[in-house]
DNA sequence: GATATTTACTTTGTATGCAAAGTAAAAGTA
DNA sequence: TACTTTTACTTTGCATACAAAGTAAATATC
C-alpha cells in the first residue's frame, strides 16, 4: 500500500471502529429509553447485575469507563434510584456501588434487550460474531498494551 | 445462551467496540498533537486529503460524524488554518469546505501516522485485519439498516 | 407567483470521554 | 511519630456525540 492509501479514510480501521461504536449507541438509545437509561449507564449496570456490588476501582477495570466520567455517571444512576453508594469501613478511600431494590428489578425488563439488537444483526451468523469478538479482543490488548 | 449470560459484559458486542473505539481515540492522540488536532479533526482531514473539496453534507456523509458536532469541528479547523469555508455561489445553502495550504502540507507529516499505529498491533496479521474489516463492514450496514 | 415543503446547516441542551490537577485517607519510611 | 508516597476518587477544562429545534435558501405545488 502507498502512503497515499495508507491515509484513505475506507482503509482506517479506527474508522470502522468510530463509526460502529456510535452506531451501537444509537442503536441502544430506544431500548434504553424506557429505562430512562442512556448507554455508559447501562454499562455500568450490565457490571452490577454480574457482581452485585463493585468498589468503583472494579468498576472503571469491568466496564473500561475512565473514572472521571464514571464519577458522574454513577451521580446519574443514583439520582434515578438504581444504585446507591457506601464509603468503605476499612477504607475510607473506597466507596462501594451497590444496587438498589428498583436497580436490581431492572434487569429483567434488561433481558430482551441484547435479543433486540441480535435481531438487528443479520448480516452476520454466530460463527463470524464469535470470530469477529475473538479478533477485537487481541486488537484490545494490543492497544491498551495489556 | 441464558438470559443471564446474555447480560453479561463479555457477552457484550457492543462493549468491545465502545473499548477500542476509545482506546483507538487515546492511541491517536500523541501522534495527533505534533498537528494539533483531535482524532475527530484527523477524520475531517483524511475524507479532504483524499477528495480536495467537499460540502459540509458530503463530510458527514464520509467521515460519519454528525452534522451538529461537524459544525464545531470545522471551526476549529478553521481556527487552526488548515481548512477554510466558502459558500457554494450555486447553492447559497451549501457549503463548500477546502484546504489551506497548511492544510495540504499536513498530509506529508500524517503519512506516518498510520504506520506508526500498525506498528503498535502485533496480535493480528495482515489477512486477520482485513478480515475483521470485512465483518465489521457488515456489521455496520446492519446497524444504519444501509 | 404566493405558499408549502424540502434541504443544508447551525444552535441548543444533555451526556459523555479524557488528561491533568486536586483531595483525602492509608501505607511506607526514617 | 512526623514526613513522604501511594491509592482511590473527584473536579476541571476542553472536545465531542447526538437528538431536536431553529434558520435560511432552493424546490415543488397549485
Amino acid at each position: 500500500m502507498t502512503d497515499d492509501d495508507l491515509l484513505k479514510l475506507d482503509n482506517q480501521l479506527c474508522h470502522r471502529f468510530y463509526s460502529v461504536s456510535n452506531a451501537f449507541t444509537r442503536a441502544y438509545r430506544p431500548l434504553l429509553q424506557k429505562m430512562d437509561i442512556t448507554y455508559p449507564q447501562y454499562l455500568v449496570l450490565l457490571a452490577l447485575w454480574e457482581h452485585k456490588k463493585l468498589t468503583i476501582s472494579a468498576l472503571v477495570e469491568k466496564s473500561r469507563i475512565d473514572p472521571g466520567g464514571l464519577t458522574l455517571i454513577l451521580k446519574k444512576l443514583e439520582q434515578k434510584g438504581y444504585v446507591y453508594i457506601q464509603t468503605s469501613e476499612q477504607d475510607k478511600r473506597v466507596k462501594q456501588v451497590v444496587l438498589t431494590t428498583k436497580g436490581k428489578a431492572a434487569k429483567a425488563d434488561a433481558a430482551a434487550i441484547p435479543k433486540e439488537l441480535l435481531c438487528q444483526i443479520k448480516n452476520l451468523d454466530m460463527n463470524e460474531l464469535q470470530l469477529l469478538s475473538g479478533l477485537i479482543d487481541k486488537l484490545y490488548c494490543d492497544l491498551t498494551h495489556s
